[in-house]
DNA sequence: CCATTTGTTACACTTGGTGCAACAGTACAC
DNA sequence: GTGTACTGTTGCACCAAGTGTAACAAATGG
């Protein structure tokens, strides 16, 4: 009878998915994805090659495994919202406490190879995040089509869900951006959120006057 | 001393990578992507493989070789617009005028494989898909920064353009479904002029109302 | 006709990824 | 405990995408 989690085996089976992923990571920052490979990878995690591509599919999943999180976070807003509260609404908030992160990026920025370096400029790894971007996307998109009734093939769920995320990740970028120029929590929040309401204005109030003339 | 265009040799190169493009193509639609090797491209198109990635630097890009097309009329439809036309106003005539496609579409039907069945369900076309179709966003964005005069880093420009985009692409889409569905050119133009009205409303007016309840 | 440029070729090589059969440790039933 | 089914791991052979390089051949310009 097979069983689902807590068994010994489960166990060693996550320990070894770890394992693969912190060593492939903690090469990738020190080199570069390119300038290893995945027999390095499983020599250096002690495991055979085959072991490294049954836990990931490819070697590009090996950077972006945690990206179901993302995902989540983004579904969540819509499914797990407060009554009264829109989509936009709960949009703006998830954008608005991405101030949590900024201690995560101060971390990143410090290596010689941030997170954001490896994957920029980086042409596989930033077709991977695309990728992950629209599934993203997609998933919300579903969400939203089922909270709005939408008949199949309407376009507008996909619209927004597609507005909402690429407004995310806009919004991310900025502050991340914000963080590698400098300054204090304080300030950076202050600026962030200026942002996020800048964004969340337009967006709330059409697109039509823009650019404003 | 080099010559750009005109010549001999540009010729030959031309046609060169022309009938490697139509020769792939062909393959890709006769058996699919993934069962058509690049060994078997270059021998169909009597051509050694390494000029087959001479042209294309992926295998991907036999397929998409096309994209700058689209990317072009993106871009046009923000710079090349008439006087009081907004940026919206001209993504709405853009899509309106997409029922231009329905005789292609009709045609790409008929195949066997037609280009959509190619590339969606293959994870490699899709993600490159992806890529084309965020490179498009990417230009799109700067256009936009550069007209609104927009300070470095600001993430509404790559909003808006991820907006428009993203509604042009998923009217597209709804536009071939409809063609899938079969009906007259009328009443399928109707539709979508209709769809067409109804995304822009929302944008227009803002998304703070959807779902609607 | 000669010299230079440049697209094409052959070939060896690296690397990501798969299929398969064998192996080993875990789970479980008795 | 012991046998047995299950399942993650392994080694190995293999395929295909993509690169580097040096040689080749056609076009160009003088």
């Amino acid at each position: 009878m097979p069983m689902s989690a807590g068994g010994l085996r489960e166990l060693k089976k996550n320990r070894t998915r770890q394992l693969i992923a912190d060593t492939a990571n903690a090469l990738f920052r020190a080199r570069g994805f390119d300038e290893v490979t995945v027999d390095e990878i499983a020599a250096a995690a002690q495991v055979s090659k085959k072991t490294v591509f049954n836990h990931f599919p490819t070697k590009e999943d090996l950077v972006f495994y945690r990206a179901e999180d993302r995902e989540a976070m983004s579904l969540a807003a819509v499914t797990d919202r407060p009554a009264g509260f829109s989509i936009l609404d709960s949009f703006r908030a998830l954008c608005l406490a991405q101030t949590r992160f900024i201690p995560g990026m101060r971390r990143d920025l410090v290596h010689p190879r941030s997170f954001f370096d490896l994957v920029s400029g980086n042409p596989s790894l930033e077709r991977k995040m695309h990728e992950v971007n629209e599934r993203i996307i997609r998933v919300l998109a579903d969400a939203l089509a089922a909270e709005a009734g939408a008949e199949p093939g309407d376009p507008l769920p996909r619209i927004v869900a597609s507005t909402l995320v690429g407004a995310q990740r806009a919004l991310y970028r900025r502050l991340r951006q914000r963080v590698r120029e400098g300054g204090s929590d304080e300030e950076i929040g202050r600026a962030h959120r200026a942002d996020v309401e800048r964004v969340f204005g337009l967006l709330g109030n059409g697109l039509g006057g823009y650019p404003p003339v």
